[in-house]
DNA sequence: CATGAATGAGTCTTCATTCAT
DNA sequence: CATGAATGAAGACTCATTCAT
């Protein structure tokens, strides 16, 4: 009843005020993630928050600004930092890297609503609704790609790669080895583990886009493919 | 009402054929696509399909089982494909390149089903259902984590690489690639859209994920296979 | 299959089709016992009678003639029987004896059948069906209060008791002993315990119901007139 | 539409009080008793408490729920008193009069829920649910069964009496003699109906019980606890 | 006669949302 | 602000009944 001292200051208000209406909040992230928008009902919201019924009512006008709300605060300062990080000055490679930093760093903070956002954005047509959500999720990506686009005009990237799809693949990247944590395919012992991971994913990505001579023969002009790969110290050969 | 076309489209172009079932399940796929799961009623999917009510349940036990036939009838196919090439003998390069190609064919073939695929596959936490959805999914991505761990004992991959996020990443930027088509982030006018997508999602792939000289100032080969990782069946020292 | 020579005459036909019929009967009965009308479908009869779904209504109306046919079959013959001892000329303490006597052996010879009567018999307010059920079931309780009413008459039964209640009672003596059989509450080892029953039932029941000086200091011959009943000659004359 | 008069006073008849719960469950019974549990609809219910639909599960996990708390409370009390009676020291001359008592006047003051238990209870085979009622029926006749048993130690009972059938006979001979008033087969004009029957049943069922010269030519004294029977505890020799 | 697919009205149950206290 | 009882629309599911073959 009284653990949320640290974080009142973000919801603002009279303090008191923004302790239920935070524990409300945090309550209804820790619900989605563990249910899902849709498997979880306001009792249980109320109920893990320690609250009245009606009292989500009173801060909340209905589930689905509870959701919005949850989507905002978590998503919300996510992509402010990724816009920043994506329109500011420097080296691409310093932004992918950061980029990857932001999003492990969020995971690593609130695994949770990194798994409530994951699971319930973008994610959902559900007809009308969602349209905010999806739209800022795709919104994201058109600012990467853009910033690819212009990294491709100084060379800094390929420039046979379509901007959109490697922002797509970037994201996707990102995404999929979050979730590759969140599924518990790959656990958590030690905090390294997502250091790693980090690491691993933006330097792949980084080969990958990276204009230089190490793609292999790429030539997707005539999709000749297979030979003439010259592993540095191959095993087998 | 122009969709009474798609409807006696989907429901009479057979239909002298009793095979209702079949009338059903893709009445089903296209709801799903649409709304999603939890989106569409029952009743929707019976007037999709031309059908009454009750039909639906004489096909299928209930909603939830009927989603389960639309997930293995979709993804059933597309699993068995990924895994025969995934242990298939041959090149990495020429692996990942088919698995690419199975993915792009399956959108090809039938955008809809991949979206409901990328949409309620493994996405969907809903208590105790799902566990057979989001246990094949994680499947299939242990598949290839075994196969990039086998291609990095012959040298065919950077070795430094875990292979569960190695293969995280492939599905992350196949996936998330799908998506962009799927939410129209890249609009599809011409067929060879998609083909590009094809080739340089997998040739980006293989960029970053082959050995090679092209590795910018990476410098973290140490602490490899280090913690953390799960690899079903450790093979390599 | 060919077990119902003795019956299909009764249903009338070619034979062939008193088979069907009979076998549809018999599993009414069957699944009525064991899971009581409202418990039981169309489906678990025709599934229990081995036919098809459709060919339960080739041969019933619906559901609600099913159970009113089964209800004819067993509960006829008994009634008819009951009607035949109650009106048939002779001593009330045979004929008392002889009720017993039927209804313990409509028991023994079908049980289930009984049981279903048991419990779907009278039992039902079921809004307007029913009715007829009821009826008839209440018919017999008149028509043993004839009897007993005739028997005071002359002078076999106590003239202080009212007719009604006292056929209600003999059958409810009746009903109630032979639930404690169905229910398994006396359970039938030897066939003699039935016959024990009946006799216990009907010796007990007429001790209570017969003149004689036995009565244990009946003091009650006061508040007669009352109620619909009109003893011929009070005894208190 | 003047029923609308039924409903209120079943429903406003203390009004103000938060006892909705109480109000559901009296709606419960009397539309129980009307068209039983399978006739009708918890839309019933929830209009004859003038309360709305949704309510009804507000204070009820369920239909079923609801027809055993209707059990409860309205069986609970009548078994308790039975128990107690039959379980309590005296002649079981007295006890047999006062379990008559018990069951009469438990119908002259809420014969409609008298209806329901005994339309309702152990009478429904429907498989699992009910077998607690079923259970909680049975028991009160073993119950009675034992009082009859241990009447016959001290001679008060004839002791070629079955005592589980004595219980039987007891039981229904109540429970058809209510019927009979339930089922308007006799009416009740005034009161004094019932004290009639209370009385006439009792020293009627006693008669044929207690020991004495009265039997009829009695002739099957011998072949006495033979064998079927299941005693709870035979203590008798 | 037989079959079992097809129909759809009837009910239960859930749960977001409101409201009196 | 807090509370939790009250509301009722929405939707899954059942199953008696019909019908084409």
């Amino acid at each position: 009843m009284s653990q949320q001292q640290g974080k009142s200051a973000a919801a603002g208000g009279t303090g008191r005020e923004g302790d239920r209406r935070h524990t409300i909040l945090r309550a209804a992230i820790d619900v989605f993630a563990r249910k899902g928008y849709h498997g979880c009902r306001i009792a249980d919201v109320a109920r893990e928050a320690g609250v009245a019924y009606g009292l989500v009512y009173h801060y909340f006008k209905n589930k689905d600004e509870l959701l919005e709300t949850v989507f905002e605060t978590g998503w919300g300062g996510f992509v402010s930092r990724m816009r920043s990080v994506a329109q500011s000055e420097g080296a691409l490679e310093d932004k992918v890297r950061r980029i990857a930093d932001v999003a492990i760093e969020a995971y690593r903070v609130d695994p949770r609503a990194v798994r409530v956002l994951i699971l319930e954005i973008a994610r959902n047509p559900s007809g009308g609704r969602g349209i905010s959500r999806q739209h800022v999720f795709l919104d994201i990506i058109r600012l990467a790609a853009d910033m690819f686009a212009k990294a491709q005009e100084s060379g800094e990237v390929r420039k046979d790669l379509d901007p959109m799809l490697a922002a797509a693949l970037l994201f996707g990247a990102i995404e999929m080895g979050l979730t590759a944590f969140v599924s518990g395919l790959i656990d958590i012992k030690n905090p390294e583990a997502l250091d790693r991971a980090k690491l691993q994913l933006s330097e792949t990505f980084l080969r990958g886009v990276l204009p230089g001579a190490a793609s292999p023969e790429v030539s997707w002009k005539q999709e000749k493919s297979s030979s003439g790969i010259k592993p540095k110290e191959g095993r087998g050969s």
